[in-house]
DNA sequence: GTCTATAAACGGATAGAC
DNA sequence: GTCTATCCGTTTATAGAC
């Protein structure tokens, strides 16, 4: 729930067309991919014509670069919240739950692996915003891991930068499989094959 | 290059209309996936009528069970081929030269990855032929590591089942952020994470 | 802002001639 | 087997009324 200050008062703020139509957006590209969803889907969602989403977003490539900075930004968000005085192998089992996330009700997978998969149909300017969040968390798990090796945690080998984009990766894959086989425990074994014994 | 034999002779043997339709929708899936190209597509590449492709695939759904298919037999079979007396370091170098091959000219993805993001667009039947392909790879890369181990040239920790789809895991993501990137050593970042010091 | 109406191309698929 | 012709729904997108 969003709210809006409007003449120095709070306001409880239901969402707009336009935070719905991008809220929806995600989910579907989530589900089925950028070419795997419609106008006329988002249409019958949100509840307004097809000609009123042109309004909000010109052209389909306008909505999903909207749609993926959104999306950048909130990980982010939740993942440079993570209190960094806690030590590497909890933060790490943190990242694993907000990755979780990214599974929905066990249908969808991360909206910047799909967009990645999807890469061929889609502009530039997309591709180079899904490359950011991409190394925005493998810097991030690189910090953690070199940090969880200092702490004798976690087990690394290699350069932090290339463990952070291996860990990355696997997590990628791994909610993907998560949804291809209908199981949950595929990220949690991720976490597991780096935990020190 | 494929070979008949007819009346007791070989003859060398250009690939027949069916063979090419597979061959371009399997290059067309790892490009673009499933929703992201059309029998026009394949019409155009092939050089005949979208209906003459319909003669041989039905449907599209017929086309991508039978390219995805060919896929998994063609790849499972190299990676059964590869000599299991070597030692397991060095089987590990040639799966990842083999995986490398899904990239092709740097613009494609595994055809079973892309498959598995694009499964909420799928019948079921696709769904196992994945799930088929995933589960061989991850076998085959469990049973490696558990040999790696035992020869002290690979680090595993935790079952060695959990560990192979973890490390397939970490191949798909890494082909994904491979051709994201547009560079091509990511692959061989996930076979480094692997090798003992 | 939202709608109706419409454009123009594309999607998978089928019938039937050759 | 391959073609022409066609069906019919879908898709992104625009023009213009309200």
């Amino acid at each position: 729930m969003l709210y809006l200050q409007v003449d120095k008062v709070w306001y409880m703020h239901t969402r707009t067309i336009r935070e719905q139509l991008l809220d929806y957006a995600q989910t579907l590209i989530m589900l089925r991919g950028y070419n795997g969803f419609s106008y006329r889907d988002l249409s019958e969602l949100v509840g307004v014509k097809t000609s009123s989403i042109h309004y909000y977003f010109p052209s389909k490539e306008d909505l999903v670069f909207e749609a993926v900075n959104v999306y950048s930004s909130e990980i982010l968000a939740e993942l440079y919240a993570i209190d960094p005085s806690q030590p590497a192998h909890l933060r790490l089992d943190r990242y694993t739950r907000l990755f979780s996330k990214a599974l929905g009700e066990g249908d969808q997978i991360c909206l910047c692996g799909m967009l990645a998969a999807d890469m061929a149909s889609l502009p530039e300017h997309v591709r180079q915003a899904v490359q950011s969040f991409f190394r925005s968390n493998e810097t991030w798990l690189g910090k953690l891991l070199t940090e969880g090796r200092k702490q004798g945690t976690l087990v690394v080998s290699g350069s932090p930068e290339a463990a952070g984009r291996v860990l990355f990766a696997s997590f990628q894959g791994a909610v993907i499989a998560s949804r291809l086989f209908g199981v949950k425990t595929r990220l949690e074994e991720v976490t597991q094959a780096y935990r020190a014994l």
